[in-house]
DNA sequence: AATGCAAATGCAAATAATTTGCAAAAACTG
DNA sequence: CAGTTTTTGCAAATTATTTGCATTTGCATT
């Protein structure tokens, strides 16, 4: 937990600390709503738009990764250091993919296109290893 | 454009094969209303929640894909063949990625995580060449 | 430690995308 | 072309997110 710097004019309040701490404590993006029901459990005193506030302007600044995933229709917040996951479809469990494909590819794009990369975000779905196993549990007929 | 088939049990309308022709004919992935808009300048029929309801279907069919974008707050939705894309953060131009580099990491990403894959989405943003070219034509210092 | 000012907060109200209920219209079946 | 089911349009409802404004808080400077 190496902690945030915050950017320039910017307070530290304990709101913003929190949010920050959460989002480094969990490994899956939450919905701002998470955010705020977790941290009021935890004795923070804060409000949904205080989360809001605080998620876009992190965002802007970049030390933060908003995403929409599939069949969600709210968005989710992590750091911007983990955007790069696989979501199980059954029970929605988050796994963060560390050693990320994507580098050795932004050559080859570079190339073929002609963009400058400046990033990118890849969501994988499938069903994970103890979903897989409920289900073969059920029915043994696969 | 090969004609895209319906699931069983659901009736050929006009709308649903306009708003079907309309994703074909589109490079990148839209939104709801701008399918709405595009197919009411087409002279076509139709309301927004149609639109909507199409899209939800097709979606859950699998047909079409639902994707927020960077800093986008409305859904674009597009044929599930093209679900991986490059975006001008400058021009909002999209750009498909058609040789998708994922398939060369799926094997690796199975025997790491142990997911049974379903799918995936990418999303790189970046600056596109046109974009580029304007740059450095205001400033040449960079 | 007290002062002053900008930044941050909470609350309630506003906004905007998406969804839904329901009656009428269109598709398909035989 | 009559009967059944799906689809549509419209308007109203829902829900995530944003915003205005008065108040509080953080922090730099006396």
């Amino acid at each position: 937990m190496a902690k945030i710097k915050l950017p320039e004019g910017y307070k530290t309040t304990k709101q913003r600390q929190a949010i920050l701490q959460l989002l480094e404590e969990n490994v899956a993006p939450m919905h701002a709503e998470d955010i705020y029901l977790k941290l009021k459990e935890k004795g923070i005193e804060l409000s949904l738009s205080t989360v809001y506030r605080n998620l876009d302007m992190l965002q802007k600044k970049g030390l933060v990764v908003k995403a929409y995933m599939l069949n969600e229709d709210k968005a989710r917040f992590g750091l911007a250091s983990k955007k790069n996951y696989l979501v199980c479809q059954e029970c929605k469990k988050i796994v963060i993919i560390d050693n990320c494909p994507f580098e050795k590819f932004k050559e080859e794009l570079i190339e073929v296109h002609g963009f400058d990369i400046l990033g990118h975000s890849i969501e994988v779905y499938g069903i994970c290893p103890d979903c897989k196993s409920k289900k073969s549990q059920n029915s043994e007929d696969f």
